[in-house]
DNA sequence: CCGGTACACTAAATCGCTTTACAAGAGAGT
DNA sequence: ACTCTCTTGTAAAGCGATTTAGTGTACCGG
């Protein structure tokens, strides 16, 4: 509260009877000590109670000890829970986090990778949730340091995690077909997003191997979100249903189809089946539960730290990868034969 | 990518022909300069791409223009909100917000709060969740510049931001007194934690306010999670039901009541009534929509950041408050009157 | 007694910015 | 003509570390 100075590594050199060079150094380890000085200069520590200026470090060495976190949302469910593993991530290994949420504002994600063009962070876990207009992914070659995830970045020579969406689609796919929907409404992201993209192939696979040319699959696009899902579930009703199952690709887009639904008395699964992505809510309490593809949200974010800090970015083009965490599809009570197949 | 020198603000005073000090008031508004120079100083830092060092900043000013967010898990949906909302107002200011969960892992928000003492952020908003075990409020009234949000750290001399919870629970209390609810069991934290302690106050005045000494409330005490949620309608069951209806004084408790109750049958609101706190989940989705109490989540963070923003820590005393936030009850279908009141 | 090698340290430059204190010149008032 | 006050700057000392390039002493083998 008072403006008593802190102190400083000058202090502790001067108590220890030492240069400051050789207090730095034992600390940092690039210097062997005998014991004696060894023990002045951590019993003038422990007594001054000493810890290094964190400002003065990084201005010194160049570098942050944070890395950024990038997120579309920090209170969507599946962004909260990367935060979190990430967060915990790095904590283990004593690197601060600083998070930045874009929150859809155009220019904000390209202004959080500046970050680390000026070395406001030593890396950057970057999600995005939409298309890109062309400008990220230059921007990313440039700065480098960027793990990409759970969306991809076309264009972006970094490694990215990213999970097995195209084996998502393909289970539920599976698991529609097994309840004999011959047609499916996707509603997910502009097919631009490598996400929708492969979620609806894998999807279209699996009714092509159960119903071949018979399979009928329509598809809508729009955003992540519960705003979205509801905007489906309308034009779903409007447009007379065009399939007797839907294929949410988040479980947003599936609370907003099922409010619909609900408000509409249109019931699920008898009248029309549902299936979500993500597996982050609660849908196992949903009136029905909610069938779902799980999401190994965690492992994304402790992945991407760990890719983060392992690649040797000095190498460029050696790094540019594409990891596929797999998934697995949550089978609860949203999903019924049709009424009329 | 390679190690090119970031162009510093040397390089921008040369290019304008003017000193290092001139660039450097004139970038922080400490000096008028006449148009002339304060183009070619412009136009300078533009050819160049100059963008202040933050480290060196940082330093220089002793400021982190950074603040500190400290709560207990960051995947929880109502900490997630929160911390969106804290995240957002900080960008707003130009300022960085660096996370930290404590995981309930012992000594951690001791840990964090030295942050501030060292310098590396500039104010600290925390949030507990637990009881404090006598450590906590000296170390914050020791170090200032601390926000306590949602849950009260008793003894600590600072502003915090709370949300009604006496109100919370009157709320509840009457909406149960209103169905014919007159045994209640309470779910929450123990008693210690202002919070619970509260909420059940509340809860308490309106059931007497309607039975008089006929009401009998009951009270579990634990973590606000779901696994304690389990646990607590485990022991509801065994223990003959004490009560015809239930106020959990979370919603992740409310979630693990029900997951509980639907496994064993036991069926809501027939059987037993539910009422959660918080409503940051899709509660309006369950099966039954769950009753509950919504907070004012994202003010309370707005509001945070504005205190500590606003609150001048000069003067040590003047600004240990108690900011109250209103509370609404959010009726929806888990309520209903007891089948033998 | 000399050169070599460890050992135990250190002086000083550096990182990039802020800030205090001061200065030179121009105009203004008396 | 002389002092005063602006205006338009500047030099240099920090901020608190890290790091490079040494230095002085002691011991040791030949």
């Amino acid at each position: 509260m008072s403006v008593r100075k802190l102190t400083s590594i000058k202090d502790v050199a001067k108590a220890a009877g030492v240069s400051v060079t050789t207090v730095s150094r034992y600390l940092n380890r690039t210097l062997d000590l005998p014991l004696p000085t060894r023990t002045r200069i951590d019993e003038a520590i422990k007594s001054l109670d000493y810890r290094p200026n964190p400002h003065a470090r990084r201005l010194s060495r160049g570098r942050a000890e944070t890395i950024g976190l990038v997120v579309p949302d920090i209170s969507n469910p599946f962004f909260a829970t990367l935060v979190a593993a990430v967060e915990e991530e790095a904590d283990r290994r004593s690197l601060a986090v600083s998070l930045h949420a874009t929150l859809n504002r155009p220019g904000r994600e390209i202004t959080y990778l500046q970050l680390i063009e000026h070395n406001h962070v030593d890396g950057l876990i970057f999600a995005t949730n939409h298309h890109d207009d062309g400008l990220l992914a230059p921007l990313i070659n440039r700065t480098g340091k960027v793990v990409v995830v759970d969306e991809d970045v076309p264009g972006a020579l970094v490694p990215k995690i990213l999970c097995d969406n195209e084996n998502g689609g393909y289970l539920v796919g599976q698991h529609l077909a097994a309840n004999a929907h011959r047609r499916v409404l996707f509603v997910g992201g502009s097919p631009e997003m490598l996400s929708a993209h492969r979620r609806r192939q894998g999807l279209s696979r699996a009714l092509n191997e159960r119903f071949g040319d018979d399979a009928e699959l329509t598809a809508y696009a729009g955003d992540y979100t519960v705003d979205y899902g509801r905007e489906a579930a309308r034009r779903f009703l409007r447009e007379d249903r065009p399939g007797s199952a839907i294929f949410a690709s988040s479980d947003e887009i599936a609370i907003g189809l099922i409010e619909v639904f609900k408000e509409t008395a249109v019931s699920v699964p008898e009248d029309v089946s549902v299936v979500g992505f993500d597996d982050v809510s609660p849908l196992h309490l949903f009136a029905p539960p909610i069938t779902t593809v799980r999401q190994p949200v965690r492992e994304i974010g402790k992945r991407a730290l760990e890719v983060l800090l392992e690649t040797n970015w000095q190498d460029p083009g050696s790094f540019a990868s594409e990891e596929l965490l797999p998934v697995e599809i949550v089978v609860r009570n949203s999903v019924a034969p049709p009424a009329k197949p």
